[in-house]
DNA sequence: AGTCACCTGATT
DNA sequence: AATCAGGTGACT
């Protein structure tokens, strides 16, 4: 379920438990999961390694160990990488794991298999990333980056704000609900934005993000398993036929780069 | 610019 | 049986 914020929720609490741990060994269920580099590369190269670090950048997890290297998780669609107590009592779904001393194991838990690990010298990382945009909620987003972007671009501004390449984090359900806070259609040329609605889709991006990051956190630390609906009840997202919490029109579906988009028809123009 | 493949599980 | 899923990269 990971966007931003649940990436950083994630990161956040791998930090916390895993960091200054030393690998012991590493086992990769199936090939893909390294694509386009292979597990026998991540086992060589992780076995023995410290964790120094876990970052986020975008989508993206970074586990930066001694000796130069880092790992680069991505969850994709239904990855999520936890800290459990016992490396031998790990799910079916483990798709990765990385024993830490003390028998405890870093994996990555994604039942459709679709997350990806791959290692990268560190020296390497400012290439691996050099198509991806600024951080949302970092200094160079700001409503003149975003105007800038978005004049330069005739495509519908949903598929501006997934693009990772313009932006770094966003994706289907955070655009969705910042379109709609900002009372922009998401098929409109993003080039045809007017300046005051693209002045309140960047607070809408910055405000959605930060309170997703919280409720992605409580979420994380609900005992009895809240779920981050829950926590953060989407204004559009999903509602397709329910009554807009706004208007009280009914909210509608329509694909987009083969994602479904959900908007507000009176309130979105 | 749009579609598909990658995977599996849940829902209709 | 068909469709859907919070992502991305490789196709046409």
């Amino acid at each position: 379920m990971p966007e931003l914020p649940e990436v950083e929720a994630v990161t956040r609490r791998v930090r916390r438990m895993a960091a200054g741990a030393r690998i012991v060994s590493a086992g990769l269920y199936r090939a893909g999961i390294a694509a386009p580099q292979n597990p026998e590369k991540i086992r060589r190269g992780t076995r023995g390694q410290r964790i120094e670090a876990v970052e986020r950048r975008g989508k993206n997890i970074l586990v930066f160990l001694d000796g130069g290297s880092v790992l680069r998780v991505h969850l994709r669609m239904t990855g999520n990488l936890t800290v459990i107590a016992d490396h031998r009592l790990r799910p079916v779904t483990a798709r990765a794991w990385f024993e830490l001393d003390g028998g405890r194991a870093m994996i990555l838990d994604d039942p459709r298999a679709l997350g990806r690990i791959t290692l990268h010298k560190t020296a390497e990382l400012a290439k691996l990333f050099s198509n991806l945009g600024p951080e949302p909620l970092g200094p160079e987003f700001t409503p003149e980056f975003l105007a800038r972007i978005a004049a330069a671009s005739r495509k519908p501004i949903k598929l501006l704000l997934m693009d990772q390449r313009l932006i770094a984090g966003l994706g289907n359900i955070y655009a969705v609900e910042a379109l709609f806070q900002a009372g922009i259609h998401p098929a409109r040329k993003a080039c045809r934005a007017g300046a005051g609605r693209l002045r309140a889709l960047h607070a809408a991006i910055v405000g959605t993000l930060k309170l997703a990051i919280d409720s992605a956190i409580k979420a994380y630390e609900l005992p009895g398993g809240f779920s981050e609906e829950e926590v953060f009840p989407a204004a559009v997202y999903g509602r397709e036929g329910e009554a807009c919490l706004r208007c009280r029109r009914l909210v509608r579906r329509m694909k987009q780069g083969g994602r479904s988009t959900y908007y507000c028809p009176g309130c979105q123009k």
